[in-house]
DNA sequence: CCCGTCCGTTGAATCGATTCAAGCACATGG
DNA sequence: CCATGTGCTTGAATCGATTCAACGGACGGG
């Protein structure tokens, strides 16, 4: 049960050193001796123990990567991303949920403080970074995924959000539409506001265009039916003929709300309808879905180049912001 | 940088044990040498290096989890379940995704067993279950999830996926159908082929209906709308009348290319579709998806538990095999 | 007043891999 | 023949938390 390199230095008549630099430096040990180690570790069935080497060196051959929901594709396409990046350099990406929840977050920083990861990619809950600036003054780097960080010093990955949001409403009122609705929340969760904000901002350059906001509690198909069933009176009756959702598994909901039940309202033509995110499911829907789409693995391996780059710098170099924009998949749900 | 066990029981005037049983076991310490230890690491801003405990211990507090697929929410589910359990029992788990290549899966189970997980669950890509044998032989117990293991001397959690097979069959050909077709593959993965041998058995029952099978590489939306192209000649030329997808993304993907395009055939009048898995984008198709239910949050906290018993029990005690029952969940895409 | 308990605490030993100053053997040049 | 390299190898020290035999002091019983 207990192979070490004791062991495997015993059975290959060498030192305990000598095992170690025929691992980690070959080409400091003469070849037939690499040969003889190779040949002990094969009949021992060796496998280094991780822990040890990772207390000795301080620190982690891994990431960690903290999602705001890991059933959302999106953030499964960019840890994808970050995960074929990561293993080019050598290392492994742990993939961590947070769900939204604050308290889920902190627990699981927690513990990647102890297992002393390499680095934490993260798309944080909340605004207020002090628990990551705590990690990092422990020496642990962190680099925010799919949110800006302009004034922090931590370096990000984002798409510019509230030019997506702009995009979304744009096209709603390029195709004639002017009553929109911004359905998503909650508002705290920075991706939201700022599509929200990018949205109102493009609704307030056309004269006559408004903007209405309805907030949801999360953002998922669930929600996204609930907010369907409160939309499908008003779209009758005071008129609402574009509807912009924060992402796609909500749109996929509200769509579902709006074609289906007694009196199914017609898309495209009594309401267009954008999502965000362009997940696969979004083409596949009943009326394939407009949406924002976002390079979601380029993000992921972005993030891990950008974490890399900080653990290299020791910390000192200057946090960089790499920020992608987002373009704009027209489907039907907003033309015929 | 280096705030260890030593300089905290400097700080508060005890020894290294001392501290080590405050956080271990503080009802052996006074209670108010146990305010002086925790003042100090308050004040130093101690966290305690989870290499160096588990390098003592042997054993990592952490359990792995190898999904063949993370954009599938069959399996996120079962990880949401399996990380609920976990964290009750003050273990985490980590997510890795073998896409369904022995190559990747055999990287992540190389870099848990240098960790020294304290257990692994998988959804094995292979019958090969000799790189899990090695696992246990060095002490790191595994459940297989989503797959029985009759024979091995794994414990198992599964869902009886030849019941769930017959029971997709059998429902189209309660619904009058005759000449099925069935959807999935490769069919190395255990639960197509399973699925398939269901659906074959029940078709057995029935005198004149047939089952003909339509091999894919992998069980995606692309791969299944690509199958329901191949699909729609066959359907108005051979008279083919109900199709069994072997999971709901396949099944998406049937349905998007069977309900689009030109001649688009209807459903459920022409053809019944049943899905696999019920995740909540086959409630939200074009056309509902009737669909297999897995209980998948139940999988994942179910393998939990069995993990823990197999690491109590010293690896001694019986392996056990946990099997669920399947049930069908009726929609639009077979009945009117 | 002495002895045996019990409670709380101590600190050296331990886990396994890495590092690095030191050592050894052999070769080369003067 | 000695000095100086050069190329490999050695093994003790180290990382930080846990464990456990041993210890000191307080207390009660005899």
């Amino acid at each position: 049960m207990a192979v070490s390199v004791r062991e495997v230095a015993a059975r290959a008549g060498v030192s305990v050193g000598t095992v170690s630099n025929v691992l980690n430096r070959p080409e400091h040990v003469k070849p037939d001796t690499v040969d003889r180690v190779h040949a002990a570790i094969e009949e021992l069935g060796y496998v280094p123990n991780g822990a040890a080497r990772q207390l000795r060196a301080g620190r982690s051959r891994s990431l960690a990567l903290v999602v705001l929901d890991v059933g959302n594709p999106f953030f499964t396409d960019v840890a994808r991303g970050a995960e074929a990046r990561a293993a080019e350099a050598g290392m492994t990406v742990f993939l961590a949920n947070s769900d939204e929840s604050p308290e889920r977050e902190a627990m699981h920083l927690e513990i990647f403080e102890q297992q002393r990861v390499g680095g934490v990619l993260i798309s944080p809950v909340e605004e207020d970074l002090t628990r990551l600036e705590a990690l990092r003054a422990r020496g642990i780097p962190a680099v925010l995924v799919d949110r800006e960080a302009g004034a922090s010093a931590f370096s990000s990955v984002s798409v510019d959000d509230v030019a997506g949001g702009a995009l979304a409403a744009r096209h709603l009122l390029d195709t004639g539409r002017r009553r929109l609705a911004f359905v998503g929340g909650p508002l705290r969760i920075r991706q939201v506001s700022d599509r929200f904000k990018g949205a109102s901002a493009a609704v307030a350059d056309v004269s006559e265009a408004t903007l209405q906001l309805f907030g949801t509690d999360e953002m998922s198909l669930d929600e996204g039916r609930r907010a369907g069933e409160a939309l499908k009176p008003l779209i009758r009756d005071t008129g609402i003929d574009g509807i912009v959702a924060a992402n796609d598994l909500l749109a996929i909901g509200i769509q579902r709300a709006l074609l289906f039940g007694p009196d199914p309202i017609r898309m495209p033509a009594e309401v267009g309808l954008v999502g965000y995110d362009d997940i696969s499911f979004a083409a596949s829907a009943v009326v394939p879905i407009t949406s924002v789409r976002q390079p979601r693995e380029l993000i992921g391996s972005t993030a891990v180049e950008l974490i890399l780059e900080a653990a290299d710098g020791d910390g000192a170099g200057e946090p960089r912001h790499v920020v992608f924009e987002p373009s704009l998949v027209v489907r039907a749900s907003t033309v015929a």
